[in-house]
DNA sequence: TAGGCCATCTGGTCCT
DNA sequence: AGGACCAGATGGCCTA
């Protein structure tokens, strides 16, 4: 953060390579045809050259910084909403922060848990009785991108249906309740609050 | 020290 | 033309 600054100035001088007009930055650039050693005589069509050579990366340089800042404002604006998702998100206060990409599959599977709630609130609500069974995690592999984060894990979860196998009438062990692929690749808190979610409603719904 | 995460820069592409 | 978005590259910081 606080070299950001600093950064963005040296970075910017170095402006590495741009274009066929780039190639006159500096003293030693001038192309590939006269060597570094001109004679003399070159030296006033460097000047006029370079007059317009150097107001041009001027521009650039202008227009890059502006680039980046916009580019800089962006990122933090996509940080503070991730920052936002993990307001909402349950947490215990001695956790460490999520990263961003912990964020995004707890909120995904967080939102799944919720729904899978609800659906089976109204459904008992309805007739009453045995919860359902839980449905499968929404499949990461669904859409290209979500699948390559999930499967990042090393586990085949685009390729298994991932349902609760036991029988939700005696939740023994409260990791039946959940699909594997909802709770793979998570810290401890997350799986717990995700198996108190569904021990909290087998508790109130059975 | 290696690996993970992050912020930033940068050039390309697409859209308005 | 300028801005938004994206992905690759790079370097810093932190932790096991």
């Amino acid at each position: 953060m606080d070299s950001v600054f600093s950064d963005t100035d040296t970075s910017c001088d170095l402006f590495p390579h741009t274009d066929d007009e780039d190639s006159v930055r500096g003293s030693s650039m001038r192309g590939a045809s006269p060597p570094p050693d001109q004679p003399q005589q070159q030296k006033k069509r460097r000047r006029g050259r370079g007059r317009s050579d150097v107001s041009a990366q001027v521009v650039k340089k202008s227009r890059r910084l502006k680039a980046n800042d916009r580019e800089r404002n962006r990122m933090h604006n996509l940080n503070d909403a991730l920052d936002a998702l993990r307001g909402v998100l349950p947490a215990f206060p001695d956790e460490t922060k999520l990263t961003k990409i912990e964020t995004l599959r707890f909120a995904h599977n967080y939102i799944w848990a919720l729904s899978e709630t609800i659906r089976i609130a109204d459904l008992q609500a309805g007739r009453g009785g045995e919860p359902p069974p839980l449905r499968p995690a929404p499949s990461p592999a669904s859409d290209g991108s979500a699948g390559r984060c999930w499967s990042s894990g090393g586990s085949s979860s685009s390729s298994s249906p991932a349902y609760c196998a036991s029988s939700p009438g005696s939740p023994a062990a409260p990791d039946d309740l959940l699909p594997r692929d909802a709770l793979f690749g998570f810290r401890s808190f997350e799986k717990n609050v995700l198996l108190h979610l569904f021990v909290s409603q087998f508790v109130f719904y059975s």
